[in-house]
DNA sequence: TGTTTAATTGATAATTTGATTATATGCCTG
DNA sequence: CAGGCATATAATCAAATTATCAATTAAACA
């Protein structure tokens, strides 16, 4: 098999890394959901909605911002389905999506949390 | 106890959570992480280095950049301590810190790719 | 129907980010 | 120590992000 040829030989882990490579679409696909969690107030916003549903203003009461920041930040998640609303009467309530993908995100918010501050007091 | 008065009460769970919440440096301090791996190129390189040690060159012909591109996300891996490097004469070689979180973020990245896209060729 | 409250949308402005080009540094070799 | 190769840095520019403000939609209710 040929192997892409580089400007320096360094040996054949290289050439393995190349073939597991996942394509570029995949990385763009996995580097745009973390971006979604790439910004602070999105990520409070995503993590209280792993641990409660709640309406847009308790959420920006929560988070201290105004509810049109929120309501923006609201749409890229949903947008990405990390959450999900429905509406009752004047209000529209959000929560964490309940499938594989948020599951994990949550799952990896928790883990990163702890391994970056294991001592930390809240 | 005392619970912050939000605008409406919907009940018991946004207690808990608020209860629960880390604090905003914590959250600043994860998305940091996440904005790291929030750029298809950048995380690209990452994922690489978790796979193979590689001068900037090679890494440049790999992905497909030019080497002051790969250099500056290369400096901005290595400032969040993700990735580690060496020099060897005239090259300076690069790989994944052995580090929990360096390792956390590399599993991360891979069920990331399974359950983002669970039957993809590659 | 008109008013109030909740949420969303759109546009703008400010900041950040990423890529490019050019220049500089570091290190080996002749 | 001069020349060349590998990296790093600096300056610049374009593009993307985020917050804010104003305007709009949606629903309840008097």
């Amino acid at each position: 098999m040929e192997y892409m040829t580089l400007p320096h030989d360094h040996g054949q882990a290289m050439e393995k890394a190349l073939d597991d490579m996942p394509s570029p679409e995949m990385f763009q696909n996995a580097s745009d959901i973390f971006k979604q969690l790439g910004d602070a107030s999105r990520l409070r916003i995503f993590w209280l909605l792993c641990h409660c549903e709640e309406c847009v203003i308790n959420l920006s009461a929560m988070v201290q911002m105004s509810s049109p920041a929120v309501s923006h930040h609201l749409k890229q998640l949903r947008a990405g389905d990390l959450i999900i609303s429905r509406r009752e009467g004047k209000e529209v309530y959000y929560k964490a999506a309940d499938t594989p993908q948020a599951r994990l995100l949550h799952r990896m918010i928790e883990e990163l949390m702890e391994t970056a501050c294991p001592t930390a007091a809240r």
